[in-house]
DNA sequence: GTATCGGTTTGATCCAAGTCAACCCTTGCT
DNA sequence: AGCAAGGGTTGACTTGGATCAAACCGATAC
């Protein structure tokens, strides 16, 4: 019988970069042993974050970005009629936490899709750290735009697209994303719920379950509950650039 | 009878942020006077752009980003078979580029929606001001930030909102940043087309034209072709937590 | 003046996705 | 084992916005 953990805990832990085996997608990527290591010194803490506990919510005081150690998260923002809409889905070596600079305070909530651990890199100090060492400024900027390139995709996704084109989309990107992490790009586990994706791609979770089950008749996916394997990699990006020319 | 003008031409002019009225709500904001002519000195030229050309494209090297002096702008992104997303529009003040930071490429379009003219900002050359300026750094991130947040706004809208909610989102928004730069927050010009507009918020022109229709049956708002008169701001804010409220 | 053209409005119909509702899995608890 | 609860699937029906089509308006060109 376990003692309940506290939703979030730092674990006193050094985080590490130079060890890391995400420095590769991560912040470090780029930069020399030497520049690790003080990237390593000004990454303090880390700390863990159980399943369905938010790691900052909105409005919540801005003072660090999070870089993904283990485990998954959602980001979204809500309308003040409980309306969500889920922004994005990160993994490890995602960085979470850039919309706080703006107005130094968190804009969305960060929530744990499983129990997770995130690296906590204190925002000061980056920017110090980033005023003297070329190559992290470089790959923080990078970070930033990649987020901003990123988000213009889902508006593409959102604004453009049909529901099935939006699924196939959803699961082509995550299939890139866990091969970019060395796991397999066909078979993987979701680890958000239909109606999760749903809001993600401006869909109802109905809709979403039928997709599943539409491109499973069509022998795209074998789909059993949250378990995913992609049969047909190009039947699935045809439905992305074929289907859409549909006149 | 006047020469044709080329597209986009160096004006050879010097920026000068410190003359500039726009530098509260663009990068030089919250530098003293000595940062900003430092700024000065790397800002060196202005580039016009007329109407409906590209100050950038998708796929062009990425050298700099620009500051908007005076015009405004549309940025979208095309699909393949030609389907174009609207991903935003910008005003006097506002910085376009970001996007390209993180593959050295820009991934979208920017077109001028009117005769306009953009500060030139070399990227290499402000990265490395902006690790001896530290407010300039500070700033710059704020501004990226901004960016992602403004991002995450037009998903809520694109995955969550009804068609008269987006419409009246999208002149809650115009009218505030209108205000900002001193001109009446209720009564504008559209310099966008129905269809873009309709781009921007996952619509069809139509929808767009009878969503207008409605709000000035309902005395919302006068709409006269691209001229818009706000009646009712507070109506139309309503729309937008009220409405939402439905069951 | 009249023609032309891009953009806009409006009407009539259609369909993709939403809604409502029932049922079916898993998984975890007693 | 049995039950409850939270997801997930599937079916029947509804609907908001898309599509198609026609007319309208305000510019500029002739």
């Amino acid at each position: 019988m376990q003692m309940k953990a506290p939703a979030v805990t730092p674990t006193g832990l050094k985080a590490a970069c130079s060890q890391c085996n995400l420095r590769e997608l991560c912040l470090p990527f780029g930069l020399t042993g030497e520049e690790i290591d003080r990237l390593d010194a000004l990454v303090a803490t880390r700390r863990k974050v159980r399943r369905q506990h938010h790691l900052y919510s909105a409005g919540a005081p801005f003072e660090a970005i999070y870089a993904i150690r283990t485990g998954s998260f959602k980001t979204d923002v809500l309308l003040e009629d409980g309306r969500e809409q889920v922004t994005g889905f990160q993994m490890t070596g995602e960085i979470l936490g850039l919309d706080g600079i703006s107005s130094e305070t968190h804009s969305c909530n960060a929530t744990a899709l499983e129990d997770s651990e995130v690296c906590v890199i204190p925002f000061a100090q980056l920017e110090d750290l980033s005023r003297q060492v070329e190559s992290l400024q470089h790959q923080f900027h990078k970070v930033m735009s990649r987020e901003i390139v990123r988000d213009h995709g889902v508006m593409m996704l959102l604004g453009s697209m049909r529901a099935e084109e939006r699924l196939a989309a959803f699961l082509l990107n995550l299939s890139k994303r866990f091969m970019a992490r060395g796991y397999s790009p066909a078979e993987f586990h979701l680890r958000m719920t239909r109606d999760e994706i749903g809001s993600y791609l401006g869909l109802k979770l109905e809709t979403v379950s039928r997709a599943f089950s539409k491109f499973q008749d069509e022998g795209l996916v074998a789909v059993h509950q949250k378990h995913i394997r992609i049969i047909d990699l190009d039947g699935l990006r045809q439905l992305l650039t074929h289907c859409a020319k549909r006149p």
